[in-house]
RNA sequence: GGUCCCUUCGUCUAUCGGUUAGGACGCCAGGUUUUCAACCUGGAAAGAGGGGUUCGAUUCCCCUAGGGACUGCCA
């Protein structure tokens, strides 16, 4: 009992999927190398990355995407194998705080391949520290008291804005005259000047200081403000380089005056644009699947979608398949786009099909199982299914096609050859050809693909008559016309009792 | 409105001042063919517009247009 207690509080930060390789190879890692591309930071300091999203339910497309090139950034080659990669749930504002949320997140993350280091961490825990930061800025005369609140703050803002000067709260220079009641915490910002933000991507953005009002770190209740927990967070973490959606980058302006009314390091900024949709609009729930989760539940391989977020945005060279010990490799922030891209499931599907063709025929059966809507896979249909798998994984895309791909094989007896479908069989003869055929299989010990095509050619041959004369009756016979392989394929998958049995079916109607 | 960011084929992108502007997806045509695919070959398809700088601009600078982000005691 007391072991137990001992390694929970012991390990706080010891997860399972930690990675193990960072103890071994953190001694070989060369000192200070390639300090070129990735800018002004020393590369002798170890890579830490975050990926902090706010609890909303689901693993955005986006911030997957984002998490995606954290992950490789900490876990590549530019990292040296000593990276860490972290987490941390935004949950400052307490509403949005749910436990399934995170979970949610977790899990897509997981379902990516993408793992973390260490416990994700709290952000709304650790609201005590923020609020003893924005008092010691307070104490240093680096941030002042504010009581404007309500009505007459938004018609102070107001009033600043029709007059195009910054806003600027009457409390920053006051002495006295202080009221009771509850206030909150603003920073001063410089007056005049410029902020300069470097960003591995954007390059240097300024920021006028009189688009930049005094920011609220502390809210008069006495929680922090998103602006001054991810400014202290990041730092507390040790993140040498924060990866993030654009629509940062103006926030970035005003944690950058944070970190120096702190006189704290400031990360290398890396703001990467944004997906849109395939309209080029936002992306939003108007575009159908968001979160990685619905990705999974419409068939997607991991590794197709984990593929296709990565050329979004970014690329080296000509290469469009690239798996993820390639990603690790090649992968450097610099190398990220500065537009924004949309989402093409056209390409997402061509890509998704490249890692479906690659899986293990079994394993390919097992993840498409699901999508068999309404049918009850039966020892037998499975076994059919595996045999076929080969040949189905052709015209898949994605797990979900196995519906369609498959149904020759999982359609039961009798087959329904009415109609278009059972035009081959109405031709005079056909009854006769395919029973001579019956027998001619039936003679076949080794049931095997080339073996059963080999059967056909040479029927066709000493009855000499080209192959459209057996081929379309009997693929009518077998498969009812849904799409289907070669008739050898369709033969060996079906295997000899159903496939005599669907033939026969069909001589004595 | 203000501040900031962005702009190469329909889409994702290559190009580090000199290329017939390349590749991929999609599309079209042809080939293969016992259905549907897959596959092979070929094709159409782009530097937003206007000014500069330069011997030479897709590439560097400016303007315009269009798109986006931020503008909260949300994150």
């Amino acid at each position: 009992m007391s072991f137990l207690n001992e390694r929970r509080s012991s390990s706080p930060h010891q997860r399972v999927n930690a990675p193990t390789y960072q103890a071994t190879h953190s001694r070989q890692r060369p000192p200070a190398t390639n300090p070129g591309r990735t800018g002004y930071r020393p590369m002798s300091r170890q890579i830490v990355t975050r990926f902090a999203p706010s609890p909303t339910g689901y693993l955005h497309i986006g911030g997957a995407r984002t998490a995606l090139f954290n992950w490789l950034y900490a876990r590549g080659k530019v990292a040296g194998g000593n990276g860490r990669f972290l987490l941390r749930i935004e949950d400052t504002d307490r509403s949005r705080h749910n436990e399934g949320a995170v979970a949610a997140i977790l899990d897509g993350l997981s379902w990516l391949g993408l793992d973390w280091d260490g416990e994700p961490i709290s952000q709304f825990e650790r609201a005590p520290r923020h609020a003893e930061i924005a008092n010691q800025l307070l104490e240093q005369g680096r941030a002042y008291r504010c009581w404007l609140a309500g009505d007459d703050l938004n018609a102070a803002r107001e009033d600043a804005r029709s007059a195009g000067r910054r806003f600027e709260s009457p409390w920053r220079d006051a002495t006295g005259g202080f009221p009771e009641g509850p206030y909150s915490i603003r920073l001063k910002a410089p007056r005049t000047g410029e902020t300069l933000v470097k960003d591995l991507i954007q390059g240097d953005v300024r920021f006028p200081a009189e688009a930049m009002d005094d920011m609220v770190m502390l809210r008069s209740d006495g929680t922090p403000t998103y602006m001054l927990a991810v400014v202290v967070d990041d730092h507390d973490m040790d993140i040498t380089h924060v990866i993030r959606g654009d629509d940062h980058l103006v926030n970035a302006g005003r944690q950058q005056q944070l970190y120096q009314a702190l006189d704290w390091d400031v990360p290398a900024f890396a703001h990467v644009p944004l997906i849109h949709g395939q309209d080029g609009a936002k992306l939003s729930k108007r575009h159908g699947a968001l979160g990685v989760e619905a990705y999974r539940d419409l068939g997607y391989t991991p590794e197709g979608l984990g593929n296709y977020l990565l050329r979004l945005g970014w690329s080296h060279g000509d290469d469009e398949i690239i798996p993820m010990e390639k990603a690790k490799e090649w992968f450097d922030v610099t190398d990220i786009n500065k537009a924004p891209s949309r989402l093409d499931t056209d390409k997402l599907n061509h890509v998704n099909a490249h890692y479906l063709h690659q899986m293990d025929d079994a394993a390919m059966i097992t993840a498409a199982e699901p999508f068999l809507a309404g049918i009850a896979v039966t020892d037998a249909l499975k076994l059919r299914l595996q045999r076929a798998a080969p040949f189905l994984k052709e015209r898949m895309q994605t797990f979900a096609d196995i519906a369609d791909v498959a149904r020759f094989v999982t359609i039961e007896r009798p087959l329904d050859v009415s109609g278009k479908s059972g035009k081959p069989l109405k031709k005079e003869g056909v009854s006769e050809t395919l029973q001579e055929i019956t027998e001619r299989l039936d003679a076949i010990g080794d049931w095997q693909e080339d073996r059963l095509e080999q059967a056909l050619k040479d029927y066709a041959e000493e009855k000499g008559v080209g192959f459209g004369q057996v081929g379309p009756p009997l693929r009518a016979a077998l498969t009812a016309g849904h799409p289907s392989p070669s008739l050898g394929q369709v033969l060996y998958a079906l295997g000899r009792d159903e496939s005599l049995a669907r033939i026969r079916d069909q001589v004595t109607g």
